[in-house]
Parts: structure tokens; C-alpha cells; sequence
DNA sequence: CAGCATCCTTGGCGATACTG
DNA sequence: CAGTATCGCCAAGGATGCTG
């Protein structure tokens, strides 16, 4: 039978969750352009923790969203990069960042006006 | 200036955060096919709190995303549809659901296989 | 550079009880 | 029926310090 995300003992649910974190978005959507270092990525979202950029990119890596390859070189150097898997879900993911920023305007004037009421 | 979600400040992180909000993406799919009640809603997304799913329909409510229209009868009745805006986000959400359950035995794979290591 | 370990706080969230 | 109000917990997550 299918999964369903409607039952929360579903594996489905879980993913669902995975691919709808804010920082697993952002993450998958940095590594769109390709390979990326740890520092890259911690340079390029804003905001996020050592600890939350660390356990995510651990979180995506265990569920084959992307490979983690350490370079032994001093200094050390880690390469991420999305896998197969990962970029199937970049239409998905850009998507939502456009919807973000092109729908932005309309969702900030639906709050003024619930605010005024 | 285009908002920018990797930017921490910028408001168009808020609504990448709202919209890939766990239960926001499970109420906005329930009214995919059309107006639901209160009750529907709490019966048909298994798991959540009552706070909860008060909480995400104000959300979403305050958002733009959805309508609340309050019916004077006895018992009460309280009915929610998505607004053009609100069913804008449909195609996105539900690409996440089909994602999520089409590739849930990948995952699952994937995360054997760290485990395993 | 790329983490890991630890401490500590906040607030997310569930559970429960009550109401128009 | 569709909520609101309150309490309480615990885990998410930030800050700091240390290391291969």
C-alpha cells in the first residue's frame, strides 16, 4: 500500500519533515551549484549554528541526500555534494524559495491587514 | 532588491519557514479539495494537538493563505478554504507529499545502509 | 579547517480542564 | 463543535571551549 503522510507512524511523515527543515532546504539549495565546503555553506546561510549546519548536513548525508568526503590534507578539508537523490528534490526545493520570495509582498500585506482587524 | 532566504533578517525566511512547517504543509494538502472543517481537519491529520492545529490555522490564517469563516449556529461551525494565494503553494506542497512517499524506500535504503557502517 | 563535547536556556508542544 | 486557558516538560538549538 502507499505511504501516507496523514499517519504520523508513517516513514513518509518523517521525510516530510526532512525535506521541509529550514535549514535542510537552505542546505540542499546551497549545494545546487555543486560540490560545496563546510565553510561555504556555514558562510552562506545566515544564521545557522555550527551544531544545527553539522547535524544537518549528518541528517541529509544519512538519508542519501548527499555524500560527505574528507580530504586527509592539512588543513582538512570536507567536500559536500548532493546525490542523485538530492537533486531530484532541487525542483522542488528552488520552488519553494521562489514561492518565498515572489509571494513575500502578498504574505506581509495578508498580515498588516490581520494585524488591523 | 530580490529578498533573499539565506538572508536571517530578510522576511522571505519566514515564509520559507512557514510554508515547509510540518503541519502547515498537512493542513494547506488537506484542503486541497476544498472546504473542511475544524473537526475534518483534527480527524484527517493524525497526530496533531488541538494547539497545534489552532495554531497553524491562524497562521496560515494571518498569513493570507486561508480563510476562516464562522457559521452563528448551533453547535457551531467553523469552515477553512485556501485563498488564491493559499492554492498558489498546492502544486508545491503536493510535489513534496508525492516526493516524500515515491521515494521513502530510497531513503529508508540510505539510512540502513549509514546505519549499518 | 572542520568539527565534537558540554552546558544551559528558551519556547515548542502536548495534556488537561474549561467555555460560548 | 470549536475552540481558549493553563500548566509543565523536555528536547531543539545557541554559546562556549576544546581538538585532530
Amino acid at each position: 500500500m502507499e505511504p501516507n503522510v496523514y499517519d504520523r507512524k508513517c516513514g513518509s511523515r518523517q521525510v516530510l519533515d526532512r525535506i521541509g527543515d529550514r535549514w535542510s532546504v537552505l542546505v540542499v539549495l546551497t549545494l545546487a551549484d555543486g560540490v560545496k565546503r563546510y565553510g561555504d555553506l556555514a558562510r552562506r546561510i545566515d544564521g545557522i549554528s555550527q551544531k544545527m549546519l553539522t547535524q544537518t548536513l549528518r541528517g541529509l548525508e544519512r538519508d542519501g541526500l548527499l555524500t560527505r568526503e574528507v580530504h586527509a590534507s592539512v588543513p582538512p578539508r570536507v567536500d559536500y555534494a548532493l546525490t542523485d537523490l538530492g537533486r531530484s528534490l532541487l525542483d522542488l526545493v528552488s520552488g519553494l524559495e521562489v514561492w518565498a520570495t515572489s509571494h513575500l509582498a502578498e504574505v506581509e500585506a495578508a498580515r498588516a491587514r490581520y494585524d488591523a482587524r
